[in-house]
DNA sequence: CTGTTAGCGCCTTCAT
DNA sequence: ATGAAGGCGCTAACAG
């Protein structure tokens, strides 16, 4: 069932029914007849054709490391609600972190001519250095949620991560709680940049910084209260770089008695889901990557439509619920 | 820069560049002037013009209701590593378990031809309702992953939860457990045939069930043993349809002064990630969500290269940790 | 093996 | 407002 088909049988020309489905005036009369025929058969112009003429298929790309990932999930997700109520498809792409199959994800995105990308997480500023691809991607709407990417038609939307964790430190000193901790996950720039945050908040009260690490994520959390209880630091307060840092800290310090919240103040970055898998419910850091994300698809979008479009940057929040 | 452009400045015809691309033999001096231009101008033909003619675009969606899940989105993971590592792209559809959404999502697919389609979990089977719906997907490949979708070109991939929720309830029992209840989530096609399997096994030793329920995920585990404090019951083991819920079970009753493992053992469903995250770590039933994602993956290719395909069951496995 | 030609399904001038 | 015709970039016959 094409075009031809339908003109054929309500009676018009293709162009008449071509001009129906675009919204375009026609005659009431030939609109009913073509109406009629396209309800009956349940007829749907091909978004491929369409493609090939309009040179967009209404189709965008969401690039991010890993989508078992929760943080990536959740940006998955938001870009990926906001861009299909406003009648595009969303292709994700799990590049696993490698750069040649990210390249090789953008080659086949290329090929089917997206109308734009949305890069999620600095990693991809790798791209920065292989300049041929760069000068494939240039003329291709980009958006980069809190990284950069060098072409003509990009822009970059950042979240204060500092900013998100200095104020969440700056509450628990206001809350009057003198030893506080910092649990670490990973060395990346954003998760420096959360650690830096911590550190001023303490420097302004003249409080001294104690910081343990973990580079992993699932069982950091007690591996961390572990390396806590061995040190024998004496402890009021943790602030944590993951959410999931905080829930395994959180669960195993009330295993061990400890009444989170009074006897101590746990607060998680990222305000995820698992702030409510915590028992008593995790106090953290918004770092708005639902916002981010929706803002990216809105100004991709407004990249499409020819508008002007400006970087961003969002400050981040602190949700307060039970654990601190 | 299209397939006029490299046929001219190589000195050939279209149809000769055509066949190169295609990998049809031809002369090795054009083949080499050819290569020549393609490389010069970086010329990767459309795959939309290429799909216009070949009805394909070689595209695929995988059907989840929310890749913020971390089941679902280990199983678009995995599909989307097996589908983009054959030269297909992946689209991702997030319903959220809405019908109507669903459906939009569908025609949204029809319209840009999609070559096949791979639904995740048994909610989908609600699209058999659907007459009209059944009708517009009937040749499109399709496989259902823990479903069934009635039409011509459909197949599935089983895992058995009922057995797996069986044996691990056995397990209980073997181990001397004679209390044991069930957490449900939920009331789908599976978790009703875990809850089945749970059954079957207390039956054949002459025990009585008790089963509690809710909807809730996140706060869900600890919703449950609200119910299960409150209801006075005994228990000295539990079986949980989610890890998630166990997780919060887990943790609940930790702080609560239960030691997990020996007081009471409770175990799990999905042997994902969250095992490590539970304190002691979860024993947990593996229903093989990889393995049946790539699976799928697999089998929708054969449909679509037109080999022949059966329906799969696989067993589901228990992982013992230290919660039971 | 190579080139010519006719579509694939749609949108878009351009006359009418 | 309507219809005829050309073109989007490619593949697939069909001749040569």
């Amino acid at each position: 069932m094409n075009i031809y088909d339908i003109a054929k049988e309500a009676g018009v020309s293709i162009s008449t029914v071509s001009k129906y489905l675009n919204n375009k005036t026609i005659r009431p009369e030939l609109k009913t007849r073509i109406e009629e025929v396209v309800a009956k058969y349940d007829y749907v112009p091909s978004a491929i054709a369409q493609g090939l003429v309009s040179k967009s298929m209404k189709l965008v790309a969401v690039m991010v490391v890993d989508i078992q990932i929760s943080h990536y999930a959740a940006a998955a997700y938001a870009a990926d609600k906001t861009l299909s109520a406003l009648g595009y498809r969303v292709i994700i792409c799990n590049t696993l972190g490698d750069e040649e199959n990210s390249i090789k994800y953008l080659d086949s995105l290329l090929k089917i001519n997206v109308d734009g990308i949305i890069f999620v997480g600095s990693i991809f500023n790798f791209l920065n250095k292989y300049e041929k691809v760069l000068e494939k991607l240039n003329n291709i709407p980009i958006i980069s949620n809190n990284g950069h990417i060098n072409t003509k038609n990009s822009y970059s939307i950042y979240v204060d991560d500092k900013q998100g964790v200095y104020d969440a430190t700056k509450y628990l000193i206001n809350k009057g709680r003198k030893k506080i901790i910092y649990f670490q996950y990973l060395s990346t720039t954003s998760s420096n940049l959360k650690l830096q945050g911590y550190k001023d908040a303490l420097k302004e009260a003249n409080l001294e910084p104690i910081v343990f690490h973990t580079d992993e994520l699932m069982s950091g959390g007690f591996e961390l209260v572990k390396q806590l209880n061995q040190s024998q630091v004496e402890v009021d307060a943790i602030m944590c770089g993951e959410d999931i840092i905080a829930l395994g800290a959180i669960s195993d310090l009330s295993a061990q008695g400890y009444k989170i919240g009074k006897d101590i103040d746990i607060i998680g970055f990222n305000a995820s889901l698992f702030t409510n898998l915590a028992n008593p419910k995790m106090t953290s850091v918004n770092n708005k990557i639902e916002e981010t994300s929706v803002r990216s698809a809105e100004m991709l979008l407004d990249i499409i439509d020819g508008k002007e479009v400006h970087d961003e940057i969002l400050p981040c929040s602190l949700v307060i619920k039970e654990s601190a």
